[in-house]
DNA sequence: AAGTGGTCTAGACCACTAT
DNA sequence: TAGTGGTCTAGACCACTTT
């Protein structure tokens, strides 16, 4: 039987990860509850045989898992559970289009920019701008309705790689081109429209999911403003707060 | 003018935070665009006169933040964005009830388990469970409601310290009281039914967000199981993703 | 003064990749 | 062999809190 109480210094796993898990799990177990302090630093040098750099690098893992907290002079006490701390990843959405995923091209065309375009995109208003709509589907059913507006600039080559990272090559398996520099997202829970809830083969008003997006270049400037929508049957994010 | 390419030895900010700014911002400013990798680590060290420990702690919260990724006996390499590496907290969801909210107890009453709250709490059907319904209002505008069941122990205290944490003292503003150990949440977007939409004063079959949380207590069993709803049109949640 | 968290070093050692 | 990321140490030094 695996001793989980020392570190084994012939294990793959680097000392600091074993002792953060060591002690994850002493905190798990409610072995620090008379007042939630954990021993000092320099005792679980002692204890586990480790120096000082060692043990920082531990209980930073736990730290910025949000399960102790410290106070300088004071020592190391365990978090109560604060919603604040709470993360939610994006892989329930991005799992939705990693196996058997087709994207149908459902329109390509020239358009002008609108005032939103032209808030969202930094341009002026009626200038040329690449609107897309693509249906993605998961074996056959489809599960994901995207649309966005792209900067028409045939001088610069941002469009067509900004078009495979928009897909599945570029922001969803990765890659080193470095073409894009930032993005922001926003969640939110809608209502399905007519044609939406057509292009999703469900009824009309159906809750759902838009994942909107904002993609910056290099300069700063946006490339792209676009959004996700999906069923909110197809979908749901979880996460999990806590030692568990 | 700061000299911001340099390490300031007396600033307050440490040294591995400021490298790490340093090198944030070279990334962003596209210096590194061909091939996209960085100095080495014994190159970083000489250009910035720090040890070899000082470099890796930067590189390693550059790397955790998802900026750059790196290839043992190769180099250090700007990470393209990738949809996986973002994550979005609940900040936007605490915030709803910050300053100002008032707490208006619909309901607390004693129910038998049915099927679905035995599985949910691991208690066998026909157990006692508290019930409890509450609405959270800011600015006498509601904008929360809540319902959830908890274990009935009368023995236990856990039972009170939870409807604490569940509330704002606990679970939002934090504390030390180290009552639960965990636990699981989940974010669906739904419809609002005929009830919810009426004590949220809005149209019914308006889009939602509903917020599953099941919290454990150290010996492993849930103590609670409920949900928050609130209206899509009171909450969105908002990210960013690369270095914008 | 003693104990706490926190930063930093100079160098050793290892694993891997290029050449 | 030389260069890369990666771990680890033993101890110095600092800021803060408690006694």
């Amino acid at each position: 039987m695996k001793n989980t109480s020392e570190i084994d210094r012939d294990s793959f796993e680097p000392a600091y990860s074993q002792l953060a898990n060591i002690l994850r799990h002493q905190i798990a177990a409610g072995k620090f509850r008379e007042g939630g302090r954990l021993p000092s630093e320099a005792q679980l040098c002692k204890r586990y045989g480790v120096s000082s750099m060692t043990v920082r690098r531990s209980i930073n893992i736990l730290l910025d898992q949000g399960i102790v907290s410290t106070i300088r002079g004071k020592g190391t006490f365990v978090k109560s559970l604060k919603i604040d701390d709470v993360t939610f990843g994006l892989k329930e959405f991005s799992d939705l289009f990693k196996e058997d995923v087709s994207v149908k091209l459902l329109e390509v065309r020239i358009v002008s920019a609108d005032a939103e375009i032209g808030k969202q995109l930094e341009i002026d208003v009626d200038t040329k701008t690449i609107y897309i709509r693509r249906l993605l589907s998961n074996n056959s059913t489809p599960v994901l309705y995207h649309q966005e507006y792209l900067i028409y600039d045939p001088c610069n080559p941002i469009v067509e790689s900004e078009m495979e990272a928009i897909s599945l090559k570029g922001l969803f398996t990765g890659g080193e081109g470095t073409t894009l520099k930032g993005g922001e997202l926003i969640i939110e829970a809608i209502k399905l429209n007519k044609n939406e809830s057509q292009l999703l083969e469900c009824m009309p008003s159906e809750p759902a999911f838009r994942l909107t997006h904002v993609f910056k270049g290099f300069d700063d400037k946006p490339v792209s403003w676009g959004w996700f929508i999906c069923r909110g049957k197809d979908l749901c994010f979880r996460t999990s707060i806590g030692v568990l």
